[in-house]
RNA sequence: CGGGGCGUGGCGCAGUCUGGCAGCGCGCCUGCUUUGGGAGCAGGAAGCCGCAGGUUCAAAUCCUGCCGCCCCGACCA
């Protein structure tokens, strides 16, 4: 037998979490670092977890009445500059192209020449550039809502980054939408934010906490910002999905003007909302353990693995079809509106075999040998329980039952990771136990520590901005649910205006 | 951009202090034996030791500069 290790992944989440990310994403083979900084190149079980999770959101989108269109990748400079906030919130993270040309130089080196007479950038976000078009589409309140979606690349040029969390360039979507009234844009901020919140827990199975961003974490330019906010293990906050209530800031800046049935001129009301890949490196700190990544149903790369166990070429062939006889029954199932996914895997490498599809993550495994034939039997094990909760059940009964088997699990993930937010997150009202709480042994090698406080805030950024520079530690989220109950602002003391989540956030 | 750590076959690492043929484990390839939780034996391939200079008869090792990765900050989805 070969060396054991007591977990696939090392080190363990305990031992070293950031490196345990990493890791997993390696064994998982979700994604590899490109060799530029701070991108990323999305491998094919990777990419099958965004093309499922935007697959879903697009219906879901699309149910509320939102088309696809796609914007320019490149903005005139000038375009970010029209609205104040706007620009001070992402100019400094733009990639500027400068240049359309290159040419050999002395030494023979590509330089960039024929410099362009206006700079473009790279969209970090299109609100601009769509306002732009929005400003030409929009006449009248029958051309009233607008409602678009692009899926698209956007680049932010981070100080600091982490492969699926904060990548230079990332995938995502942004919707944006122009109404005739106030009202019908604050539906819209929060019918989005609805959606993010059911892609969260039903599709991710990820618990979320929901409510509005204060001053300070809003979105640049707008006048609401609304987020779902999840938990990571190491209890930190993810900032998942938000969506935008933009008043008629971006409006005004780009010129979206309707004539109302009342025949008078009016700013169109505007939101966006986006969510991105940072989705899947949440999927993964929400759910992976020390022996790698745990994929929800909903989303999975592939839902079953067959492991057909060759022993002797005198069964082999009966084994095989027995496995490709069952790899389409199970195709032709129908999983939540999808084909069941499944993988075969004959290659003959013995136990490594199943380890492998434990780091990546599947979430059910399935042996097939002769004795199980013998008994038109498999023996099933899931991602999410431990081996020796493996069972045997007749081939009949497990295509009859899968669906149930992986919704079962999908919920079983979800439960696990409430239970988890539910133990980490505390009402706090007193700022010595509030600065203990979020206040590590060993500051340069953080053990993992705090989780989510629900404490009182007076609403002033100053304590805000305060207990940043203490703890670096910000207010995740006003919940849409909190008790009118004030208490004691934690930081100031002062009048309390109901308790908001505090916690370290990624 | 500041403080700390680290760059050596695909992965994880030793070797660096004290300069002297580039190693180990896993993985990979071939063959045989195996096979229901990380197989065994035999053979084999694979490295510009992060990059560029310098010192030296000789550099993974010493010196200088640069680049990249991770952690802690500033910035952020």
């Amino acid at each position: 037998m070969a060396k054991k290790h007591e977990t696939a992944i090392r080190p363990t989440r305990a031992e070293n979490y950031p490196e345990w990310y990493q890791q997993v994403i390696r064994a998982s083979d979700l994604a590899e670092l490109s060799p530029v900084r701070g991108c990323m190149v999305i491998k094919p079980w990777g990419y099958a977890l965004w093309e499922n999770i935007s697959r879903a959101l697009d219906d879901m989108f699309k149910a509320t009445g939102v088309k696809n269109a796609y914007f320019p990748l490149f903005i005139p400079v000038n375009f970010l500059e029209k609205e104040a906030r706007h620009v001070e919130g992402f100019a400094k993270e733009c990639a500027v192209v400068t240049h359309h040309k290159l040419e050999k130089d002395q030494q023979g080196e590509l330089v960039p020449a024929g410099k362009l007479n206006e700079p473009l950038i790279v969209r970090p976000t299109s609100e601009t550039i769509i306002g732009d078009a929005f400003s030409r589409w929009v006449r009248s309140y029958r051309d009233l809502p607008v409602l678009i979606n692009q899926w698209a690349n956007v680049v932010r040029w981070e100080m600091r980054t982490r492969i699926f969390l904060r990548t230079s360039e990332f995938l995502w979507q942004e919707g944006h939408t122009v109404h005739a009234t106030r009202q019908e844009a604050i539906d819209r901020t929060y019918m989005m934010l609805n959606v993010y919140i059911r892609m969260a827990e039903e599709y991710l199975a990820m618990p979320v906490i929901t409510g509005e961003k204060s001053a300070a974490e809003k979105f640049p330019g707008a006048e609401m910002t609304t987020c779902i906010e999840a938990m990571m293990q190491d209890r930190k906050a993810l900032q998942a999905g938000t969506s935008h209530f933009l008043g008629q800031n971006f409006a005004k800046a780009s010129g979206i003007r309707f004539q109302s049935a009342m025949e008078t001129e009016e700013f169109g009301w505007t939101t966006s909302w986006g969510v991105s890949t940072r989705l899947i490196g949440g999927l993964i700190m929400a759910h992976s353990d020390d022996n790698g990544i745990i994929l929800p149903p909903r989303v999975a790369s592939s839902h079953v693995v067959l492991l057909p166990i060759l022993k002797n070429i005198d069964e082999n062939e009966k084994v095989m079809a027995f496995t490709r006889e069952l790899a389409e029954k199970l195709r032709r199932k129908n999983y939540h509106g999808t084909p069941v996914r499944v993988e075969i895997d004959e290659r003959n490498i013995g136990g490594a075999r199943n380890w492998e599809w434990i780091k990546k993550g599947i979430p059910l495994r399935v042996e097939i040998g002769p004795k199980d034939i013998a008994k038109d039997s498999v023996y099933v094990s899931r991602r999410d329980k431990d081996r020796k909760d493996s069972v045997s059940m007749q081939k009949d009964a497990f295509v009859d039952e899968i669906d149930t088997i992986l919704d079962e699990m999908q919920s079983r993930l979800y439960e696990k990771a409430l239970a988890f937010q539910r133990e980490h997150t505390r009402d706090i009202d007193e700022k010595g136990e509030f600065d203990a709480f979020f206040t590590p042994a060993d500051p340069q090698r953080p053990e993992i520590h705090g989780g989510f406080a629900r404490s009182p805030w007076c609403g002033s950024t100053e304590c805000e901005l305060a207990i940043k520079d203490r703890l670096n530690v910000t207010v995740r989220c006003i919940p849409f649910d909190r008790e009118a109950d004030g208490g004691k602002c934690i930081e100031c003391g002062a009048a309390g205006k109901g308790r908001v989540i505090f916690a370290k956030a990624y």
